[in-house]
Parts: structure tokens; sequence; C-alpha cells
DNA sequence: AGGACATGACGTACATCGTAAGGAGGCAGA
DNA sequence: TCTGCCTCCTTACGATGTACGTCATGTCCT
């Protein structure tokens, strides 16, 4: 009398041969989900056949992170995007958190290879990464703010940014900790001024569908007004400034700049 | 004809006086909290009854968010945590958004007029400024999470802060719109080193119960395996470093220090 | 004194989220 | 034709924020 191989249940119809048998296709079928554990093999992608596949729902998911948010960045949400059911998407990943840490990944591939190594001196290698940095969280908000609640994203195409941020050091004759921090300075500064612009984005968003300056024209006025008009000096003279948003890129280069101009001068004595 | 003043239905009782009159208790109640926009006057609390307050269930909330995180920061837990139910902190927030506006304004607050301010140059006191932000992302690593994913939170006391910071720049002669840029740049460089230690403490607590440097062996060369041995030598010379985590004031003495020392070149030059 | 209003605690209900569990069926090889 | 591999699907669960309404108190005016 042989019984299922995942259940237990007795089978009405005896084994053949030596395989696995189940008393039913969803014993079978759940099986088949335990054995393959959080490695998914897409084999129909290696085929090129239609339909969904790892790379084509991170493309999509990154698509809608970018245009709406982290916070918009449901399942529901990219398995509508691509025209299928919800449950779909987890015979690619095993859960939310890895579809993110392949966002990560692929955004920060994206490019990695391109362009030679910058020459010029630490300097310029430096204000290379670190623009290249400050670029990529322009162009997607959500990265800090998987950097800031998620977790340190490990991936591949991140460790070789470090690598080659690191190696801008190279023959200064710094030991490997120095480096480590020295670089940690500068890739902090870019994350911290990015942030600037991810929490104002945040702030728009927030607004319904006003823009940000008329948000802003709002709120600000309003607390300062409820704090009594004298109480800021400096922050009332900046009424009439730019905007933080329009003001962003100046802000950055030149901090940077000063920050490089420090540790110009770190470098020289140590 | 007596009509509700809410909903507009004919009353079967003529009023009596000039007050509004209302067809059902709920309609009255209903009118009242909508008269009473946002802003929730606690009169009980004024009055030192027990029961909720506006202070204490802030209290509770950071409390919360300090040990667990954002993330667990829900409003049944706040409410269970004083042995409430959830609805009723509606009676004192017009929703999460505010509770944690007012958890963003009373960390900031804490301890806003301690001690005299600063003397000693503009340096020393964009140092204590600095210094001081950055002891209040590492007591409440929320906060940063907050600033990343929510708004910028534009409460009266971070303001103080702000202006606090921008004072130090004061007599230097330099222009409101350079100070606004330099300032930034400080508090940038503090809150993208502080996210080091957020994301670390993230990534920590999503391991689940074991601790974070068990988390690290086991994710950090299994990434570095997959990749080959050679191909990040530079990260590779940093196993036996301390870990980031240990390492974060040194990390941020020395960042500071250069960032400064880049400032003082700028301020002498202009 | 009596009734209208202010105030706050609570119960119910709903939409949305991530995802566990399992079923239906196309496909390839035996 | 059968069997296992693989994908897509439906159903369901618990957690979340919160809209709405109800009830029980106070407080104050007449």
């Amino acid at each position: 009398m042989a019984t299922c191989a995942r259940c237990g249940k007795e089978l009405v119809l005896p084994g053949r041969g030596r395989r696995p048998l189940y008393c039913s296709r969803s014993c079978q079928a759940r099986a088949y989900r335990a054995r393959r554990s959080v490695v998914v093999t897409p084999v129909r992608e290696q085929r090129g056949e239609a339909g969904l596949s790892r790379e084509l729902i991170v493309r999509t998911a990154v698509r809608i992170a970018d245009a709406d948010g982290l916070e918009s960045l449901s399942m529901r949400h990219v398995a509508s995007a691509l025209g299928v059911k919800v449950m779909s998407l987890y015979n690619y990943f095993a859960g939310k958190e890895e579809l993110i840490d392949l966002m990560v990944e692929a955004v920060f591939a994206d490019g990695l290879d391109s362009g030679p190594p910058i020459r010029g001196g630490w300097r310029a290698e430096l204000e290379a990464a670190a623009r290249w940095e400050w670029e990529i969280y322009s162009a997607h908000p959500w990265l800090l703010e998987v950097i800031a609640t998620v977790r340190p994203p490990l991936v591949p195409s991140l460790l070789a940014r470090f690598e080659r941020g690191l190696g801008a050091f190279d023959g200064l004759g710094l030991d490997p900790v120095t480096t480590h921090r020295l670089y940690l300075g500068v890739s902090g500064l870019v994350q911290g001024l990015a942030l600037l612009r991810v929490s104002e984005i945040a702030a728009g968003r927030r607004g319904g569908g006003i823009s940000l300056s008329q948000w802003r024209a709002v709120t600000v006025p309003a607390v300062y007004e409820k704090l009594g008009a004298g109480r800021y000096p400096r922050q009332s003279a900046l009424r009439d400034s730019p905007d933080v948003l329009a003001d962003l890129e100046e802000i950055f280069t030149i901090n940077l700049r000063i920050m490089l101009d420090g540790l110009a001068g770190f470098v020289e004595t140590a």
C-alpha cells in the first residue's frame, strides 16, 4: 500500500516506479514549491517565450516607484500594470523584499560598466563617484527611502560601485580603515543632501495636486506666523530666495567642493 | 419649520432659541468635530484630570518607535500600550500623520533651551549644532525614516534649531543664500552618516533574533563569494575592520572635521 | 431644574496591504 | 497516455489606517 509522498495519505493506485507518488496534483505542486526553495529558476525566460520574467517585473516596479513613489509600489499595483494577477508575481520572487532588492540591484547596475575609469587623481575620481551617486538618487528618489527604512542593500552592483569609490584613494598611502571612513563621508554627504530632494518630492506628492511651491507658500508662512514674526530673522531673510528644490544643484556643488577641499587638506597632512 | 443645522432634515420640534438645532445627537457630535477642525483643544488635560492627553500619547508613541522602529508604530499598538481602544486616539489627532508630526516636534524640542549659546566662533557653534543633530538621530533612529519617507517636518522646534544653526555664520559677511547652502551641507553630512546607523539597525531588526554581527557574518561573505574572491580587494581588506556600527563615532568625527576644514577655507576666501 | 451643548471613549465597518494555501491546466518526456 | 514540471489563478487571512455613528459623561445657559 503506497502513500502520498507529501501528506502521507494512502493511495488507491499503487506506484509503478521508484519516483515519489502524490495523492493529488495539489500535493505534487506543493511539494514542488517546497523543493525549489527561495531561488527561482526562470526557465521560460531563457527560452525567450512571452509572459512574465523577473526582469520585466523589476523594470515595471522601478517605473512605478519612479513615478509614484515607494509608498504606492504595491504588489497589486505592479501586477495590474503587467495585466496579471497578484499571486503570479510570487512565482518569481520570494516576496516584496526580494523584489525591492532586485530593483536596487538593477538601478545600481545601470551604466555601471559604461565609460573608462576616470583619470585625474583621487579628487576627480571621487567627484565623479559622488556626482554619479547624486544623479542616481535624483532619478530614483525611492532609493533613499529603501536605504533609510528597509536595509543596507548589499547587492552586487552596489558593492561594485563602492569598490570603485574606494579605489579613488589608491596610492595615497592611507590604511584601509581610514579609506573606508573617508569614502563613507563623501557618500554620506551625497545621501544627506539627496534627502532634501526626497523629502521635498514626498511633500509635494502629499499636497495632493498642488505644486510644491504652492504648498510651501501656504504652510511655511503659516508656521512662521504662528511663532511670531521676528523670531526667525535668518530664515525670514530666505523668504525670497530660490526654492530648495530649485537650488539643489548649487547646494550640492558648493558642498561637495567644500568636502573635497577638506579632504585635500587631510590627505596632504597624512 | 426648523431644519437640522447639519443634515438639513426637517425637525419636528421647533427651535426655541437662536442656537443651531440638530436632528440627532450624532449630527450634533459630527458638527462639533467638523467645527473644531484639526486643532484639538485638550480641555481635560489642562485640568490635570486623568486619562489621555496629546502629550501622553506622543510620549508613548516615541517610546514605541525608539524601541521597535517606525514600522511597528501602529495606532492599535499605541492604543493598546495606553490601555485604550484605537479610535480613542482620534480624539486627539487628525490622523497618524499629525501624531508623527508631534513626535518630531517633541523630540526636537527636547533640550532645545538648555544651556547657554555656544561661544567660540562659527566653527565651535557649527560643530555643536552638528553633534547635537547627530545625537538626536542616534537616540531616535526613526526620525530619519520620517524625514526620508513622509515629509519635511516643518515643526516649530526644528525651525528653531535651524535658526540657531544659521546663526553660527553671523558676522562672517556671507549672504543669506550662501549661509543657507552651507548649513544644509553640514546638516546633510550629519543626516547622511546617520543613515548608516539607521539602516544597520533596520537590518539587525530584519534579521529576526540574530545579532547584527551574526547577520553580517552570514550575508556579506555570501555576497563576496558569489562574485569571485579577488574582485573586491579593497572591501576584502576591510573584513577584519571594526563593524560600521562600532566605528560610527569615529566615522562621524573625522568627516565632520574634514567638512569644517573645508568650510574654513571657504569662509576665509569669501 | 432642565435641556442643549462639549467632550471623549468606544464598536463597527471598510478598503488596502502582503502573502499563505491550494487548485486548474499547459507543456515535455517517458 | 501518463507523470512530473511549471505557471497562472482564486480564495482567504490577519494587519493596517480611519470614516461614521453611538453612548455616557460633564458643563453651562435659561
